[in-house]
DNA sequence: GCGGATCAC
DNA sequence: AATGGTGATCCGC
């Protein structure tokens, strides 16, 4: 009788962290057949565009959602939306069963139903402590996020007046509204028509929404610029997309205010040890002399945090006014959450302390953390955790539900520390061996929407014209690939997607080669597809790239260097690896730039590649808890690091792997 | 390796 | 009446 099992409320427009217990009126399920103890599916939280941006806070959200709805009622769309919320739903029943047996088989043999959580907390207790104690100590990690970046570039050639109006970027499809369109709920990917709507209504009829076309050659010159001006600050930074960056100032705060050097002596310093010029990297350390000396010099936070303020004002002095905010924080995850913070043009800091990072980031809302998505935080609520100190104080029970990856980073969420793929320092993967991909990229695509109904000749046409645009970017990037996906959106949103391996040998770059495979492909979905084949989407994306295979191949002969410049995880552990082995010219680059920058200690890596939650599964069986604590003890004695620095074997193994 | 889902900008 | 494009990762087969 799964109505035994509580019965959680399907989060309805649940705003902010304070929001607790939304017991909804009871329309949950009557009848419900076992499943469904956690929908009421018409208005989740899945479906509405929640209100959680910057500028949206304290906005008229029942008005704004009750447009929205409005709108939107009965169209296709949201009909997938629906579809798509129930599968969710479903997937949250699924949990509560496995819950519900777990509480229910510990009962029988312990007597306590809640005891497996002590034990699973207990058995967390020496991972936190590793996280922990590995985290960074310095606040040095800056993201750099651009206020309204599209609109404000549009905005910044036309006549100020226009800024006091509510304007937006994109017709059909809104890409980025500015902060008085906001106030009427208006956002990113929001159709125009409802933004109209919004705008409309909610101004009585005295204010439209302006819509401005989008002109992306603007926004990539102005990046440019951006990127340009924050290089004086970390010449290693990465742009993680047009309007957003992500820099370590570690080693110009050093130089600046630990050495009192003025701003163009440092920034010299910094671009001759850049990734780009590292040939000179005796006349550094001649220069830089040292490092050890003042790497752990300590730096005012404050006197950080003026660095970053200048450096934003230097933003806006190159790119003719346009204001950015930042966070600045010990890793990039609590960065990234503080650069929202203080929106627009404003910024926050996050002190390196435990307790600090502690403070700023349990209070939040689970949904802050980038990573969790809707429906993550969906079924996150429906356990009843909704900010962060939830996912704390509930770490034995989300170890037990989630999958390894996902409970791994939602752990480190908790604590505060987190960064995986947004972190600077990470392996770029790029120069070292490839001949042609470029950066790290794993993959290429295009895919473009239109009008659902066509005729068979003309969709066939459409799929042409998309891979003749893939095949040319590829021409321009030198890609090649062994791997072609096809992606078909039918009218009613549903998703279908084919791939195909080339045979050994084969590569794809040549577009007729590739309109002969995806035409075949289209084909064989169309056959196999059952009801009216109205397709509104075609896409095609190549991935698997020839040279990715070739640099792992040769590192068989676990060369130090290549194995570097190929694995992340020994990187990252460099301080116990590296050090006892590597002596090569490239080890010893990297070992600079690390250390050099301090980007943040030993980084995820280690930590990254312990499956705890196999020891909270039912098939290991939660008698394995102790076995495991056994091991730890016994890894800690042959090798104080293994049990939790150890790297993946399978990182290691795969390399040489298929192709 | 494949296909579906999720997430971010 | 009407809801994008690009890239990545994870999971279960």
């Amino acid at each position: 009788d799964s109505g035994s099992v509580v019965p959680y409320p399907s989060l309805v427009a649940q705003s902010e962290s304070t929001q607790r217990n939304t017991s909804k009126s009871g329309s949950a399920s009557t009848a419900a057949m076992g499943t469904s103890s956690s929908s009421s599916s018409s208005a989740s939280a899945l479906i509405i565009s929640a209100c959680d941006k910057a500028g949206m806070e304290g906005i008229d959200r029942t008005r704004v959602d009750e447009i929205i709805m409005r709108e939107s009622a009965g169209s296709v769309y949201m009909k997938q939306q629906q579809k798509r919320d129930q599968n969710v739903n479903v997937k949250i029943d699924e949990l509560k069963q496995k819950l519900a047996a777990k509480d229910y088989s510990m009962a029988s043999i312990n007597s306590n139903a809640t005891s497996w959580r002590r034990a699973g907390e207990h058995a967390l207790e020496p991972i936190i402590d590793e996280l922990v104690q590995s985290r960074p100590r310095r606040s040095t990690c800056v993201v750099v996020d651009m206020d309204g970046f599209y609109i404000s570039c549009e905005l910044l050639s036309r006549p100020p007046e226009l800024g006091n109006l509510p304007c937006c970027v994109g017709g059909n499809m809104i890409t980025t509204s500015n902060y008085v369109a906001r106030r009427y709920g208006v956002r990113a990917a929001m159709p125009g028509w409802i933004g109209d709507k919004l705008v409309e209504e909610l101004s009585n009829g005295k204010e439209r929404l302006i819509h401005i076309p989008s002109n992306f050659d603007l926004y990539t010159r102005k990046a440019h610029i951006i990127r340009g001006a924050l290089a004086e600050y970390d010449p290693n930074l990465r742009a993680y997309s047009l309007d957003e960056a992500y820099l370590d100032i570690g080693p110009y705060v050093d130089l600046r205010v630990g050495r009192g050097w003025s701003h163009e002596r440092v920034v010299a310093t910094l671009a001759s040890t850049s990734k780009h010029s590292c040939e000179d990297k005796e006349h550094v350390d001649e220069e830089v002399g040292n490092e050890e000396e003042f790497i752990h010099c300590n730096v005012d936070i404050s006197a950080i945090a003026a660095v970053v303020k200048e450096m934003r004002e230097k933003v806006k002095v190159a790119t003719g006014g346009l204001t950015c905010s930042a966070g600045l924080a010990s890793n990039f995850m609590l960065a990234k959450i503080a650069s929202d913070q203080n929106k627009p043009n404003g910024q926050k800091v996050v002190g390196p302390s435990h307790k600090e990072v502690l403070e700023f980031v349990h209070p939040l809302s689970v949904r802050k953390v980038p990573g969790i998505g809707r429906v993550m935080e969906k079924m996150l609520n429906a356990f009843d955790i909704h900010i962060v100190h939830d996912l704390y104080k509930e770490r034995a029970l989300v170890q037990f539900l989630f999958k390894p990856a996902s409970a791994r980073f939602l752990l480190r969420a908790s604590l505060g520390w987190s960064n995986d793929s947004l972190d600077p320092s990470a392996p770029e993967d790029d120069e070292v061996g490839s001949s042609s991909s470029a950066s790290g990229q794993k993959g290429i695509s295009k895919e473009r929407t239109f009008s659902a109904g066509k005729s068979w000749e003309e969709l066939n046409s459409k799929l042409e014209d998309v891979c003749r645009s893939l095949s040319q970017s590829m021409v321009e990037k030198n890609i090649k690939a062994h791997t072609i996906t096809l992606k078909v959106k039918l009218h009613t949103f549903d998703v279908i997607t084919r791939a195909k391996t080339m045979p050994r040998g084969i590569v794809l770059q040549n577009a007729d080669q590739m309109i002969v495979e995806m035409t075949e492909m289209l084909l064989n979905v169309k056959r196999q597809h059952k009801g009216t084949f109205s397709v509104r989407l075609l896409g095609v994306r190549c991935s698997n790239f020839q040279g990715d295979e070739e640099r792992s191949q040769d590192s068989g002969q676990m060369d130090i260097s290549k194995f570097i410049s190929t694995c992340s995880p020994i990187r990252a552990s460099h301080n116990s690896l590296v050090h006892s082995t590597g002596t090569t010219k490239m080890t010893s680059r990297i070992e600079k730039k690390v250390d050099f920058a301090q980007k943040g200690a030993q980084t995820d890596a280690q930590v990254k590649n312990t499956d705890i939650s196999s020891f909270f599964s039912k098939e290991k069986g939660w008698n394995k808890v102790e076995e495991f604590e056994t091991a730890q003890v016994l890894d800690s004695g042959t090798n104080s690091t293994h049990a939790l620095h150890s790297v993946d074997p399978g990182n290691v193994s795969s390399v040489p792997a298929s192709r």
